[in-house]
DNA sequence: AACGCAATCAACCGCCTCAAA
DNA sequence: ATTTGAGGCGGTTGATTGCGT
């Protein structure tokens, strides 16, 4: 970046008159200046602190895409492209997300990444993964009236539930995980007669009354990142 | 050297969530 | 219960750079 460009004037929307546009050398070093100084600091007292003429999020925005000295601005290494792929597989379009698993790469390095060099590749890559990204389903009884989902070599279950409404969720079944706060969807194989199957990421504890019986679905997914290759 | 096209990536936009008022 | 402001996210844009002809 030469920062040549003449930023014009920010339109209606938050901070009128605001530059947009390139960040000047000048910029960054007031910018730099006040994050030093007052971090942590309040993204909407910024420009003020600064002496910028630039709204809260492009400041904001600037500092943790570009100014923040722990971005690793250096090229992707082949070990991060291949968890890159693979973190994607997992998470679809969720950079932030996959940006936690690299140190120092920001969400839109990662995005921009994607973008200009391995969603071209990316129909290779599904080309060489044949076998399925979700491990197999799990033959359950019709009449399981109870579940427990845990992650192997863990006490505590992830998850738990008793068995839908047979009405309402005869295609799939919801899992509210409480704990985390956010709720999974598991597809039902609603055509079979005697048996149904989903598929689950974790060790499932099924049971009828007081019986149950571990299904062994962990493994497969164990194995699902190295399958991604 | 000049041109056109493609690739790259910094920055913006609109939307969402959450917390405080 | 509603509004407002802040932070954050993903999609997209557009200026710049690189490359082939």
């Amino acid at each position: 970046n030469t920062g040549t460009t003449s930023p014009t004037s920010a339109g209606s929307g938050g901070s009128p008159g605001a530059r947009k546009g390139q960040w000047s050398k000048e910029e960054d070093n007031l910018l730099r200046k006040c994050i030093n100084q007052y971090n942590p600091v309040k993204w909407s007292h910024v420009p003020k602190l600064a002496g910028l003429n630039r709204c809260r999020k492009s400041c904001r925005l600037r500092w943790v895409n570009y100014l923040d000295p722990s971005i690793n601005r250096g090229s992707f290494s082949e070990d991060e492209e291949d968890l890159i792929i693979r973190l994607h597989k997992l998470l679809g379009n969720r950079w932030s997300l996959i940006a936690g698993r690299l140190p120092g790469r920001t969400a839109n390095d990662i995005k921009n990444y994607w973008n200009s060099h391995l969603s071209k590749r990316k129909v290779n890559v599904e080309q060489r993964t044949l076998k399925p990204i979700r491990p197999q389903p799990v033959t359950l009884p019709r009449n399981w009236s109870w579940l427990r989902m845990k992650k192997q070599g863990e006490a505590e279950p992830k998850m738990e539930t008793k068995v839908p409404d047979e009405e309402e969720h005869d295609q799939w079944l919801m899992i509210n995980d409480s704990k985390h706060g956010h709720e999974n969807y598991y597809t039902m194989n609603d055509q079979m007669d005697s048996n149904q199957q989903a598929d689950f990421g974790f060790e499932c504890i099924y049971g009828v009354g007081e019986e149950e019986t571990t299904v062994d679905a962990i493994l497969q997914w164990d194995g699902l990142l190295s399958d991604i290759k």
